[in-house]
DNA sequence: TTTAAATATGAAATCGGTTTCTATAAAATT
DNA sequence: AATTTTATAGAAACCGATTTCATATTTAAA
């Protein structure tokens, strides 16, 4: 185990002929005799040879490796965006490299670090605590020295104060599709469950939700929209909180910030034994298709998101430093949770 | 953007000493006077400066860099063993690098080639194609000469022919608890659904699942033993083919081979609407913690399972050649579902 | 046939660190 | 005061590739 791995020297001195040219026969960009090129990639055969990536890293200045950061990829709208990024980063040479944060922004400044350190070529960060109005935020000026050097590419966020990429679904568009499904589906009292005040992706389906309910002449009651947070547990509460209010002021049907705060109102409808509302979550992840019922849920561009930001981001490392934001279209998956009345 | 980043010479120069020294301040395993290395580190902090990992790697010939392959991230049972790896390979200064075959043996050979020439210290791999007497397996000996320069860890799974470490959850055990929860619960007719015949995971569970009904003096039944797969799916259309046998002879619990089979079940049995079976699944992932019922499952020790991974394979680098396997112990996250006929 | 252009290859510098070996200065010992 | 230790720091080699520059050999053009 572990023996001497052999270089590109032992290889040219074999073949009786100099690195460099050993080196030309693997880059295949410059003229090489047939016969030598021969002799070359035989013996490169006959022991396996690998070219050292870390070696031509450091003469090359390119890593081909792109950080990735994250809350945590148990989450599945992460874990599906970065599959995607990764997927597409391999057809383009690139390795990706996964951290997470576990929401923790020590964690964050930490990985930022050890990835500038490792001279990732760019940075993608998704629902990270940089500059956020949250109480363990990070300062922009801590990671400015990491961030200011490499191309960052933010996926579904946006940071003031940092001259990085970014790419979006538009979130308001998917607010719309969600308002609009359920509309047609003869629904007048929409709430809104879950989220954070002051959550970019939060504020943004909050503001489009007011609007909807605007736009479709529906009404709006305070107590229709609860903020809470991000899970399951945070669903079952808003329906809690929903269920203090006299039955004739409930909303039919309810919006989720996410599918996992409708996978907390499913729970606490069937604990409470009561007919379920119809449900609209966001993010279609698994959870929407298999839990039981399924839940109709605002997808992502998942795989878009994923190419645009490992494009834009190589290309960034080579083009100029104007910063580039696309917004993509969202997409409506229609299961059966708005038909639960049913069961 | 993207100024050329300072180097140890830089500091070297301005400090008016040589780059040794600076590298000494850094390692800080050698004497270096006190005065200077104020200069020096004054110096550090003034340029920010962060020495290229690189470099670093290719001089000491160690990257610090562990290659973690696994079929698909987006499954949690997967996720959250990786998760717990991450976060202890930091603490012993290694950077994980993710890798997501996808399921299939194109992409876990290209993977490994990749990780190789990366120069990762070791590999961990989980759930592979390698050797599995399935229609895409992976030959042993395409993947040898990677695998055999390598330290190479295996979580929960087993490659004959290859000289490599394991750690794995004792899934017999893990049966057993199943088994017996169920038959505390006064069941006596207990099916299992899931899984594929040759998938080792499968056999060991199958096996003990045959062994305890013997051991309870329960009857069993072909019918109630379907092997299917691992996806929601197969849990459904278990169901199915359940309900093609007479009323009296259905069991009355039923064992997933993961717990996304369970929830594949529960959407059949709410889709049919009847009362459903008694349920314990495998994995104890978030699905078994957020679908209503919730889901009693056997958990892996999933920090147990990626911290003793880590530790393997770190001193796998450094010891002798003889490989190692570790069986941890499961428990059983009693949830709510054996209680679900309350509903 | 002579000269110019193209092809094929090697020598050596380079990337940014670490480490061994050596030299000097300072401290401790005799 | 002379000698031995010890602390400090530099010079230079090295890790394993790539690439520039120069050179030798062919081939094409004049």
């Amino acid at each position: 185990m572990k023996q001497k791995s052999i270089t590109i020297y032992d290889i040219a001195k074999e073949a009786g002929v100099s690195s460099a040219t050993v080196s030309r026969v693997i880059a295949r960009n410059y003229p090489v005799s047939a016969k030598t090129r021969k002799k070359v990639l035989d013996l490169i055969d006959k022991y396996d040879y690998q070219p050292n990536a870390v070696a031509r890293s450091l003469t090359k200045k390119e890593t081909k490796m792109i950080g990735f950061v994250l809350p945590d990829i148990t989450n599945p709208f992460f874990s599906q965006v970065f599959i995607e990024a990764e997927k597409y980063a391999l057809t383009k040479g690139y390795t990706l490299i996964l951290c997470n944060s576990m929401n923790t922004s020590e964690m964050e400044s930490k990985y930022l670090k050890i990835l500038s350190e490792r001279q990732v070529e760019g940075i993608i960060l998704m629902g990270g605590r940089i500059n956020k109005k949250l109480p363990d935020a990070v300062e922009v000026s801590e990671v400015s020295q990491v961030l200011d050097k490499l191309p960052v590419m933010m996926i579904n966020g946006k940071i003031d104060g940092l001259h990085c990429h970014s790419v979006r679904t538009d979130e308001a568009k998917g607010m719309e599709l969600a308002v609009n499904h359920l509309v047609r589906q003869g629904h007048k009292k929409i709430g809104l469950i879950g989220g954070v005040n002051g959550i970019t992706t939060t504020d943004i389906k909050v503001e489009a939700y007011r609007n909807l309910l605007l736009k479709y002449d529906l009404t709006f009651r305070d107590s229709w929209q609860i903020y809470s947070g991000f899970d399951v547990q945070t669903g079952e509460e808003a329906i809690d909180k929903l269920l203090m209010l006299n039955k004739d002021k409930l909303p039919t049907a309810l919006i989720g910030i996410n599918d996992l705060v409708i996978m907390g109102a499913l729970k606490a409808c069937r604990r409470k034994r009561i007919k379920p509302f119809d449900f609209v979550g966001f993010d279609n992840t698994d959870l929407a298709k298999n839990s039981s019922p399924e839940i109709t849920s605002v997808s992502h561009p998942y795989s878009q998101l994923g190419e645009k930001a490992i494009d834009l981001l190589i290309n960034a490392s080579k083009s100029s430093n104007e910063s580039k934001d696309i917004l993509l279209d969202p997409y409506l998956e229609v299961r059966e949770s708005c038909s639960i009345t049913k069961l």
